[in-house]
DNA sequence: GGTGAAAGGAGTCATCC
DNA sequence: GGATGACTCCTTTCACC
């Protein structure tokens, strides 16, 4: 089911490119800066969200603004097999600190994105939920110092403007 | 002029928990849900939206939709130097598929994410424009497999309700 | 798949509490 | 700060193309 006939046009593109850094835009405004009616913006908006393109429409919440100061990668290695990985990917995902799992190539079997309040609240949740999770060999955490940049904006190619 | 007295209410970490995962969420709805008025409520966004508390709403679309399906993470060690650190970190802030760029502790200087169509526009891009950022020393990359959880949600702490 | 119009609902602002 | 009400604009639907 992965990748089913999902062809995006060049206003589709516009449409995504346009909400994916101002989600709130109206209807109305979205269908002025693509020139076409509301109604026919509206209906292809629904498409894209029921296709799943568009997955969700975040708020984008300055981290210390709400005690989430530390920000931290780790770096898990579990027991080979297949099965048990998996496994593990869903405890992690489990935890609501835990923004990313990600499934990686090389040594170490995943690699984690976890913000908390602050390095005791860390090793806190590092101690109660991590190292209680079966399998798991053993852990390298990176923290991050400072943010330079964080968006998950995606580089969509810009529609070529038809010559009219 | 980081942190400001920005003191956050039990209504304002509502507003954001509504938000954070649902951001086109009309305002009308969002005073259903916490009972006030709509106009209170818009109030409120909207001294969150300026003091930067909501940074931005943001759609997220899934990368595979548009053609973005490799994501991959680069450690970048740079020469030693703080003022140096700082021109890194922006020009590789300024590469659109650079999606974030961390400043970490330990011996390598940064961490980015990067997303790309594939592996070979990955090495394109490292080769045009990571390589040529001057006082990058080396460069450490690992690929995602697979992707389990992606969110941005914040660990909010849930309201206590008054006793009425 | 897009348009245009019409009804219902939401955003916005001034005013009062 | 929050509520109310009025005005305006937007959303949503549907017949038509």
């Amino acid at each position: 089911m992965i990748d089913m006939d999902v062809v995006l046009d060049n206003i589709d593109l516009q449409i995504l490119n346009l909400m994916q850094s101002n989600a709130r835009i109206s209807n109305s405004d979205l269908a002025k800066e693509i020139n076409m009616a509301p109604s026919a913006v509206l209906e292809r908006v629904k498409k894209l969200e029921q296709k799943k393109v568009i997955k969700q429409y975040n708020a984008a919440i300055d981290p210390a603004s709400v005690q989430q100061k530390l920000l931290a990668f780790i770096f898990i290695k579990s027991k080979e097999g297949f099965t048990c990985c998996s496994d593990i990917a869903q405890q992690l995902a489990n935890i609501p600190e835990v923004q990313e799992v990600h499934h990686i190539a090389g040594e170490d079997c995943f690699l984690i994105k976890i913000r908390t309040a602050d390095s005791a609240s860390l090793m806190a949740l590092m101690r109660n939920s991590l190292q209680k999770i079966p399998n798991i060999l053993s852990t390298k955490t990176t923290i991050v110092l400072e943010t330079v940049k964080e968006q998950q904006q995606l580089v969509i190619p810009k529609p070529v403007k038809a010559i009219v």
